[in-house]
DNA sequence: GTTGAAAGCGAGAACGG
DNA sequence: CCGTTCTCGCTTTCAAC
């Protein structure tokens, strides 16, 4: 943690992870504080970085993209030259809509969003099996969503 | 894809994704409507659900949280209520920012985010390892953000 | 879909505690 | 560091077209 960053920093970090468009009004309440004090704090966490941005969380049932998987990635080399490769590859595809580096049995993983189960399969042959340097896939179908972070 | 979303309400929702505070005005540039024409189509994809809701995307690093590790659990058995419990003490952790029920050789995925490593040691050892039920555990210590979704 | 107007809210500055 | 007050620009929500 920062030093600069208090305990009605949280609060309000807090609030507005939930609810970005909260109205200054009710924050200030909450954090019992006057409005142009919030304000001031929040534009002070937005100059730190501390908030990076602001998103619309999206439904993506509703948007068409109800079939997501978790992808677990093995490289056959583990060299920068490949490694590099490998992730240019990967921000080609839409469909890829996360990926990190991972320690462990595996290099990478992935998440991957279609629409359907028939999409994710066109996908998991045509595209994820095409990606040179692969050694190992693991697929891992979300079936539920019990618990959710954002960003 | 549900059928009263167009293409304009598409390209409206890349750029709330993007950016949940662009003005309307520049918004209503962007997508050649009027203001008042993309303030009733926001309202009623909020209306729609398809917008969930606003969230403030936070800096983890700045916050004290740079470390963050995937875990893959399969369960000693997956009868419902096995599934249930273990479901019930994972929301107990705030430590535990996601998890999902997936199909494949694990049964969850859970991200786990802490200070650092040696915090990640404790919970692991503490937490996770005293979940009864658990017949494996495999941990992907993300070492890299190589591309990010939100929500 | 579009305009235009009215009311409410937000950002920012100034000044005082 | 916080609060009050002020002003300006933006959003929202009407109406009428």
């Amino acid at each position: 943690m920062i030093k600069e960053i208090d305990e009605i920093d949280l609060n309000i970090l807090t609030h507005m992870q939930a609810d970005a468009k909260i109205k200054m009004k009710d924050l200030s309440k909450k954090v019992h504080l006057s409005i142009s004090a919030v304000s001031k704090r929040i534009s002070r966490l937005e100059e730190l970085n501390v908030i990076k941005h602001y998103a619309a969380i999206l439904n993506n049932e509703l948007l068409g993209l109800g079939f997501t998987s978790n992808v677990c990635v093995r490289l056959v080399s583990n060299t920068s030259a490949h490694v590099a490769k490998f992730k240019e590859e990967i921000r080609e595809f839409s469909e890829i809509v996360s990926c990190y580096v991972v320690n462990g049995k595996y290099d990478f993983i992935l998440k991957v969003r279609v629409k359907n189960s028939t999409e994710y399969n066109l996908f998991y042959n045509n595209c994820l099996g095409t990606i040179a340097g692969i050694a190992n896939l693991c697929s891992f179908v979300i079936v539920e969503e019990v618990k959710s972070d954002i960003g």
